[in-house]
DNA sequence: CGCGGGTTTGAGACGTGTCAACGCGTGTGG
DNA sequence: CCACACGCGTTGACACGTCTCAAACCCGCG
């Protein structure tokens, strides 16, 4: 892990930009959310970025790269609970002050902001938009997990890996990371693909190539292609709605 | 539903109790808290307490019974997505101004107290320390919901089942709502706990009955006894840690 | 008395897990 | 530069947990 304080232009944006997705904020407000992350942390692919129960205070943000939450089973193996994209909160635990109860692990060369929890409380002083923006951000985090939830309880196998699909690419997209043609990078291995979805890694394996035969779906290399996202958004139910603030 | 405005006395100490448990109040904060809903609805079993899309602002907070809220599937399956018991904020919305994206739906006869939002700001605005209070009980949901999703994710059935019934054990059991004898009420049908495991009925069934023949769990007419609560948490890797706001 | 919702039981189908092996690419150390 | 180990993806055979369908049962209630 690297520790820097000067951070690159771009980071600053993709945060901003969620905010702004979520609540307007005045030109003020942007300015101080830009300046808000003063400690800049680069991990390598499979770091821990959060030890669960270590309490280290300050509000991570997710400004490059791919991470995810996940809990232990008694077993060993692990349950992985969310997946943090470039824009993210990495945990609302800062919000009621209470701990994670969750490792959060880098699945790519990643780069966190980490705003002080004083200077975060000064700034939502002068600009409680800003709180509500954050207060929105938990909110659709919530129904992610709860959709999350409906995909483990309802969903046969080809409908998780496709819902999960569907979700990436929406997440994505409305990030700017999602090349022409429906292209984007996930860097994800099958088997923590199954750890998010409680599938086992071969049946995750088998569930691809069945994507891939009916041409909705393929991902190769780290690299996954939706030819057509509407299709495969109609064969998993995908209904992005829970991934916004507002109702339209 | 019946709507009235003159509360059980019995009703404005659950719902303290439960802030009490999360955050230290002054006295004056208490006794805030205690007039905060000025208006009281009682459902019947299987009522709708809130509908999805439906805006009807206010902060609703379960005073006594039991309800649910779920999810739809495509195909009209329910995926239920969390247990409401008395004490618990039925959604948290309001926090972030975000309309709900669930039916809430009660299971035996419920009363709810709604606290106006304009008043609920005045009163937070005195008394931050209910704010605190508030979101760290949407701290402890979501981390509950994540319990869930372990659940499904990486638990069978008998795990299932047996780590819900200690869950609602020790909810309950905090609330006051346990007998002696680890007896209390559990008014939910067995096709209801499988829409929240995501269990077939039948399964539910055969699942019970193996708990019924191992000694730890005996479920007839509503009321669920656990003759062994420390066996059958330690069976199903259950630790209530999850409930906690702070970790000790 | 009959009806309906919930529970219980049985038999068989099917989705998914497990185990084991192999291929492939990459990095590493001799 | 080769040999090797290692992680990840892929494939096959088989076991098993859970689902589905169908029927019976129980009990409270109209």
């Amino acid at each position: 892990m690297i520790e820097s304080t000067s951070p690159s232009p771009r980071w600053s944006e993709t945060w901003l930009n969620r905010l702004l997705e979520v609540a307007p904020l005045s030109d003020a407000a942007q300015d101080a959310v830009r300046r808000a992350p003063q400690l800049f942390r680069q991990f390598s692919a499979r770091e821990h970025v959060v030890r669960d129960g270590v309490r280290d205070p300050g509000m991570r943000v997710m400004l490059s790269g791919l991470a995810c939450r996940y809990k232990h089973l008694p077993d060993g193996r692990r349950q992985i609970t969310a997946f943090i994209i470039p824009g993210d909160v990495c945990d609302f635990g800062f919000i009621s002050d209470s701990p994670v109860s969750q490792d959060i692990i880098s699945l790519a060369p990643s780069t966190i902001g980490i705003v002080d929890l004083d200077r975060l409380a000064t700034i939502v002083e002068l600009y409680p938009e800003i709180m509500t923006a954050i207060l929105r951000c938990a909110a659709i985090e919530q129904s992610a997990t709860q959709e999350l939830l409906v995909s483990l309880g309802g969903r046969n196998a080809l409908h998780r890996v496709g819902h999960l699909l569907c979700e990436m690419h929406h997440r994505l997209d409305r990030a700017g990371l999602v090349r022409a043609g429906g292209v984007f990078e996930l860097p994800l291995t099958q088997s923590e693909m199954g750890e998010a979805l409680g599938l086992s890694t071969v049946h995750v394996n088998r569930t691809i190539q069945m994507l891939r035969r009916l041409g909705l779906a393929i991902w190769r290399d780290r690299i996954v292609t939706l030819p057509d996202p509407e299709s495969l958004a109609r064969l998993c139910a995908f209904d992005p709605s829970y991934l916004k603030a507002q109702r339209d």
